[in-house]
DNA sequence: TATGAATGAGACTTCATTCAT
DNA sequence: CATGAATGAAGTCTCATTCAT
């Protein structure tokens, strides 16, 4: 990958997790990457591709992250490690945005992706059967769900306190 | 107001809800309301204008609405409540239109707009309070966390089965 | 002539004055006049109409301003009611609004509507003869060639001194 | 400049000196530009954008024009010279539509730019005073008040005869 | 006489995309 | 690989004018 084409993913990554992908020009892409418009095209054919690309590079970093949850037997760690995932998150800048532009994407083009997802949901599940739970795929989807919220709150509401919520919700399961 | 003017609300909260904002062009809301272009911008002066009528509208709907579950002073009674209020909305076409376009303005103009759950909040902390519950304003915000993280699915997830889950989360609380 | 179209002439003239012909809505001039925008075209056909009628109507005050130094035989007393002109168009607002408004349109719509000074242009001439110039009908045009670039400074560059130069150029024809 | 940039200075040039600025749309422009109309922003970024070229542009060649009149030391020849300036105009086309379009936006867009003529009045002023005129700053002023006369009529008034006027004028300062 | 809802043509502008260099 | 001039379709918005009431 040359040097240019990785500054236009990163300048498009921050512009759609910021804008939105409609509201963002590939004439402000290509000024924010320091680029010809041109290029864009020659690289990514065009701004679907564009897209497709930066989701592409987000999934595999994502595979990365889940996997090590995935493969924990003890269910109370995989729990643990699961609410870690959070923290994760917030720490890394280029993946804090890379989430917030899945959530605005799931929504302006309404596709929730829930393959993404999905070994993680059975880990989970998996998890609270080991533990006992009547339900535990429903147990599991609750989490996931919850997660959902806590990004709509973490990205769309300033000043909403993602840490404290977290640590409230994650004790439910310390007992 | 109008017959007109209705006719491009309601087709208005149609395609927004459906496109989005922006995907949308008052071309095409002028067409399904059967109507000149111009008359959209006589009527709400611009596109945002007609943004914030339907909002406007709306938020009159939902408080109504929550009007019935903040007044309710049995907890036990008022989080159920809270929990009927998806069937409501569930039931009410219009009503599902615009929680969802809601939603997506929230992702695609980020604006939370929490104000407009805050006396939810209030009635609901209040309710866990009475029930002894330690720290009854986190209890609170988790409920509308969920709704958050549900809405996400029912709206984007196909054959996601709300009903199911609603019913799920709402036993936590019966005992 | 009803209330209502009255005013729909004096908010046109000052509006056309103020921000040209093409520059001014309808609408701009039915909201100024306190008047539904139909009636502007009731009472004068269309835009261009309401112009025609604006102009009559100031036509027949000058012809009222210039008969006065028309009719002057001295031709001495003649040039100095010329320049006297200048000091009533100054002090009566609608006279200079509709002055401007004259100059505004020329400039607009390019027509110079030389007939309407000819009578002042001829007996300029006249006076010049008798006071023995070579060639008095280019003296005469000179004076209101004169009168067209003090006019362009009059309404055009902020703080410029009508008077003062007024007064210089009529002392040239004093002695 | 590329010779797309070029072909749309021209045409609106032309265009703004016939019918005005609000009056010509770039579509018109673009049409007798020979180019496409979204071309017109791309190089000029918006309508006015283009208007502040064009007088740019203008304002560079008045610059040259009117240099070799300042620079004079001879009080008579400076006026001699200033007089000649007509003759420079009328016979370069383009320059004439450059000083008919800066009347033409004086007019309409209500800026006197008076900064651009303060070099000629100061050297006009200089001369006069050389000349032992008692009150050279106004005598100055006269002549760019005349000037300002006759480019309306020029402009304005079909058949109107400059060169006559002018010579006549001329001469008021030839003995 | 008077209103104001409604229209349709056309204004300015944005933008993804193509292409010669 | 890289540029940036150029395009054309589509978008938002303005405005003179019509018409039912």
């Amino acid at each position: 990958m040359t040097d240019k084409k990785e500054k236009i993913l990163r300048a498009a990554l921050e512009l759609f997790a910021e804008e939105g992908f409609k509201s963002t020009s590939t004439n402000k892409i290509a000024k924010k990457a320091g680029v010809s418009e041109g290029l864009i095209f020659r690289h990514f054919g065009n701004k679907d591709g564009l897209l497709q690309a930066i989701i592409q590079e987000g999934e595999e970093q994502a595979k990365v992250l889940f996997a090590d949850i995935v493969m924990e037997s003890d269910p109370k760690k995989l729990i643990e490690k699961y609410f870690g995932l959070t923290d994760k998150l917030l720490d890394n800048p280029e993946m804090a945005n890379f989430w917030k532009l899945q959530y605005k994407i799931k929504w302006e083009l309404e596709i929730y992706g829930e393959h993404k997802m999905e070994p993680l949901e059975l880990a989970l599940t998996n998890a609270f059967k080991k533990l006992g739970y009547k339900k535990p795929d429903l147990e599991a989807r609750l989490l996931l769900i919850n997660m959902d919220g806590m990004a709509t709150r973490y990205y769309l509401q300033e000043g909403f306190n993602v840490k404290e919520m977290v640590e409230y919700f994650r004790n439910k399961y310390k007992q």
